[in-house]
RNA sequence: GGAGACAUAGCUCAGCUGGGAGAGCAUUUGCUUGACGUGUAAAGGGUCGCAGGUUCGAGUCCUGUUGUCUCCACCA
């Protein structure tokens, strides 16, 4: 069977049949277990409109990890899934193939409209959940949730009625950011700023009764139709004469006061301010102070209304350009000047955004934002990078509260319903059908729908359950680690952590794993509009899942943005293709040989070397996945299998199995390898699910699947960090034969005889020991161990190790010239770590406080380059003489 | 205006609690050795942005500085 696996590995042909399995054998379900302990993610879930790009690829891939981490390690471990109804998104998208069809929204009205809608979740809702599988996500299907699910409404209804009791949520007129394209409301993170090139422009406004003006400066003349004051600074003595009098706003028949107020700024601009409380978040509170008229002068979709007299109508672009040609004609008109400042966009259609005045829902955020900052101060909560801690602190100390209605139909509605006749707001989970006040029995349900954060921020507990107390709850809950990207902090984060304190009294998580985004190959944000995205599941196409898999955690920190680019999957795919190879290798090998006798008292010196090896790989992968390491932790493993593993131990191996007839000796290696390699392929799995499994499961039949075995523990009797020593001194010595023929171009074909000379006994014990792999590492036709030069040719080149010299006599090829540059090179090298070395020890001050250990290590370093250098000269002074 | 991140080999990036500078790709040169050329062996290439400081010792810690980026605030 082993023979028949092909020369190159072959994603397309495994991935989807391994995947079929694992779910069919249910081992992504995770069970209440009292005999394990649990370990929980919940992914961060995705819209219902969403297509699976890079974004997503990272994020799942370290979710897996872990899971597939926790899960061998034999926890209950738990990925809970799920897809967000994401209303904004999804109403904007359903409008438009509504639109395609001639169809308004409003002509289907809203019951139609959300048949519509929920038609469409289940047209496209699965699509991104069969994008997430071709990735290996190993997440419990069974448990998929939905944010508008009947159990996550009920907690959505709940968490409000709670709110709503202790008086955190409110109907209140507050200014808020009101998209005009869309039509709601949006909370300010979804305000994204965004520079541009606008204007400042110069306006003047009459004094009322007397000849003078007031020089003003606008960005938004248009604004000037909702002005009801014009505000100085207090202490600006420029104008302290005119506070209290009265101006004529320019192209109304309206008059408005000077105020004074220290929230104008002196030095900026002419240091007077046109007040426009109904369209400016400051004015807004200037208002509140002045008790000054909110004058709203804008429609739902920016046109001015009618409070703008004859502009009524007009877009707010418009009225702006007609407003300052009129205003020049007035002769009202002092100058414009660019001007590059910041304008607020709505992050889904990127529309300027309009701060208006509405009656919106709001939660208020000082109480509950109290121990979501205590969280982190505690520890309770860790953000990995910790740096993350701090945005997340800073942001939740400037907290405001929360508007949380939007006007949208797709969406949880609001648990509010209005008397018909007194206007009464009940809050209720069922229509109520009396009014509580006046009696009435007519009451209509607030049209309005909650922020679709308001769902998410609920997502680690309601998924298991709450507000019941299932089982699951109980189990899973508080869950473990939360995966997300550094721009979803504000958004959710910190949403799910006050909600998990208010509601469940604990932190949702104990750590948030904070990763960067996936950029392009020029570091540009990869984009719909900008069209240099790279679709994952290209990528698995030509590379496999795996590949990509690999790509995206290799050097990368948590963090850390990274940059695309196909060669780095190439190098991945070439990975993967590496360790099939070497898994075949040993298969072809090893078929047919028995090693159930094999003990460890049996194993060589090269297989205990790498049987050791694995063990600390082990541990040292374990600490660093502890860590959330990952990237560090695939490297060590990689850096195992390709170069300890692959380009040493199996080199070392071969003369067993090609020349010896040690039937022993074969045995030892065969169970080694197979041993070996198992240990690597499973800390290898997290990573790298599919090609992991594949040869798990054609190497043995015990074990059903790697990714229910068991995780690799360090064990103290495959530790043999004596034999370590003497196989890295094999190492060494190998490498400087080769570098010597290198240097002097002796191809591997060209034996030669080579002579090793070693004065202490171990160490020609040791080459003896490693005599077979030795000869064939180091291209040897014979290899004789001794221990002076008795009977070497002074014709022969040598390379030198600490403890041996060996000389290779290569006479015909040897070009003197090359090898005193080669040996003069290594002179000068040694010359250096002596003076380093020389400098530490003699630096008195080192000596009496360094730790002992360090003066030790240093000490051997010193003597060892000591030893080296005396053979180096010795071998130049020799070439020299010739 | 406030905060943070990054600055290491030609390119993209690792480098954990301070103790002899690394990987991948690229470049140059060998290799039809019976797992793999998606391979293998070697080579070149870095004053770890700059300046101070702490330390026996700093890419690693502290301060300052320059440059790039991001986030928050939004002075109209």
């Amino acid at each position: 069977m082993a023979t028949n696996l092909s020369k190159t590995y072959d994603p397309s042909q495994i991935e989807d049949r391994l995947y079929q399995k694992w779910l069919e054998k249910k081992y992504f379900h995770a069970e209440v277990d009292p005999n394990k302990k649990p370990f929980t993610i919940v992914m961060p879930p995705p819209n219902i409109t969403g297509q699976l790009h890079m974004g997503h690829a990272l994020d799942n891939t370290l979710q897996d990890i872990l899971i597939r981490y926790k899960r061998m390690q034999g926890y209950s471990a738990l990925w809970q899934p799920g897809t967000d109804h994401a209303s904004i998104a999804t109403e904007v998208k359903i409008i438009a193939k509504l639109k395609e069809e001639g169809i308004e929204k409003e002509d289907l009205g809203r019951e139609g409209f959300l048949e519509r809608a929920w038609d469409w979740r289940k047209e496209y809702g699965g699509r991104i959940i069969s994008q997430l599988k071709k990735m290996g996500s190993s997440a419990d299907w069974d448990r998929e949730r939905f944010t508008m699910d009947e159990g996550c409404s009920e907690a959505v209804q709940e968490v409000f009625m709670k709110l709503y009791d202790k008086g955190y949520i409110y109907k209140g007129s507050r200014i808020i950011n009101w998209c005009p394209v869309c039509q709601t409301s949006i909370s300010d993170a979804e305000v994204e700023y965004q520079e541009q090139e606008g204007h400042f422009w110069h306006i003047k406004y009459p004094i009322v009764g007397e000849d003078g003006f007031v020089e003003i400066a606008t960005t938004r003349p248009e604004t000037l139709l909702g002005d009801t004051a014009v505000a100085v600074n207090p202490e600006d003595e420029r104008y302290t004469h005119l506070v209290g009098k009265m101006l004529k706003l320019p192209l109304t028949d309206r008059e408005i006061p000077v105020i004074a107020d220290s929230y104008v700024d002196k030095e900026f601009g002419t240091g007077c301010v046109k007040i426009t409380p109904a369209h400016d978040p400051n004015d807004f509170e200037v208002g509140k102070r002045h008790n000054l008229e909110e004058i709203n002068i804008l429609n739902d979709d920016a046109t001015i209304n009618e409070n703008g007299g004859k502009y009524c109508g007009m877009d707010r672009y418009e009225a702006r350009r007609v407003m300052v040609e009129e205003l020049e004609q007035q002769g009202l008109l002092v100058k414009v000047i660019k001007h590059v400042h910041n304008v607020g966009t709505h992050d889904r259609c990127k529309t300027t955004v309009e701060p208006m005045i509405k009656k919106q829902w709001f939660v208020a955020m000082e109480e509950m934002a109290k121990p979501a900052m205590e969280a982190l101060k505690t520890g309770e909560l860790k953000f990995v990078p910790e740096a993350f801690g701090k945005t997340y602190m800073h942001w939740l100390e400037n907290i405001r509260d929360w508007c949380i209605s939007r006007q949208l139909w797709w969406g949880h509605r609001i648990p509010a319903y209005y008397c018909d006749k007194c206007g009464e707001i009940v809050v209720s989970r069922e229509q109520p059908s009396v009014c509580p006040k006046c009696g009435h029995t007519h009451l209509t349900q607030d049209p309005d729908t909650l922020d679709t954060w308001f769902s998410s921020a609920l997502w680690p507990f309601s998924t298991l359950g709450w507000p019941k107390k299932t089982p699951e709850l109980e189990y899973f809950y508080p869950t473990d680690v939360l995966v997300t990207g550094y721009d979803i902090i504000f958004f959710w984060v910190i949403r799910m952590v006050f909600s998990g304190y208010e509601q469940t009294g604990v932190s949702p998580f104990h750590t948030v794993l904070i990763h960067g985004l996936v950029r392009d190959s020029q570091g540009r944000k990869m984009s719909k509009s900008l069209g240099n995205g790279i679709d994952p599941l290209e990528v698995i196409d030509k590379y496999g899942a795996d590949a990509l898999r690999m790509t995206l955690v290799t050097g990368n920190a948590p963090g850390n943005d990274m940059r695309f680019y196909w060669e780095r999957v190439e190098a991945s795919r070439n990975f993967a293709n590496k360790v099939w190879n070497a898994s075949r290798f040993i298969m072809m090998n090893t078929e047919g040989v028995d090693t159930s006798a094999v003990e460890l008292s049996d194993l060589e010196d090269a297989d205990k070397w790498i049987l050791s090896k694995v063990n600390r790989l082990a541990k040292e992968v374990t600490e660093n996945m502890d860590k959330y390491e990952l990237g560090i932790a695939l490297q060590k493993v990689y850096d195992f299998i390709w170069e300890e593993f692959c380009d040493w131990y199996i080199e070392m191996v071969k003369p067993r199995f090609y020349n010896a007839e040690d039937e022993r000796s074969k045995a030892a290696a065969c169970w080694t390898l197979t041993t070996v390699l198992i240990q690597a392929l499973k800390l290898l799995h997290p990573y790298m699910p599919f090609i992991t499994e594949e040869i798990f499961c054609n190497l043995q039949s015990e074990e059903e699947s790697i990714m229910i075995s068991a995780w690799p523990e360090y064990r103290a009797d495959w530790d043999f960090a004596q034999v370590e020593n003497r196989i890295e001194r094999m190492k060494e010595a190998v490498r400087a034969i080769r570098n010597v023929r290198a240097s002097m171009n002796v191809p591997p074909s060209k034996k030669a005889d080579i002579f090793v000379v070693a004065e202490k006994e171990e160490v020609r014990e040791a080459f003896t020991t490693s005599r077979a792999f030795f000869t064939a590492l180091s291209n040897a036709a014979s290899v004789t161990i001794q221990a002076d030069k008795t009977g070497i040719g002074e014709d022969a080149v040598s390379a030198v190790t600490a403890d041996a010299v060996m000389y290779i006599p290569l006479a015909e090829l040897v070009d003197i010239e090359k090898e005193i540059a080669r040996l003069t090179k290594e002179e000068k090298r040694l010359a250096g770590e002596l003076k380093r070395s020389h400098g530490m020890l003699g630096n008195e001050r080192f000596i009496s406080k360094a730790p002992a250990e360090k003066i030790a290590e240093e000490r051997e370093k010193l003597e060892k380059y000591t030893q080296m250098m005396e053979q180096v000269k010795e071998q130049l002074a020799r070439l020299q003489k010739a």
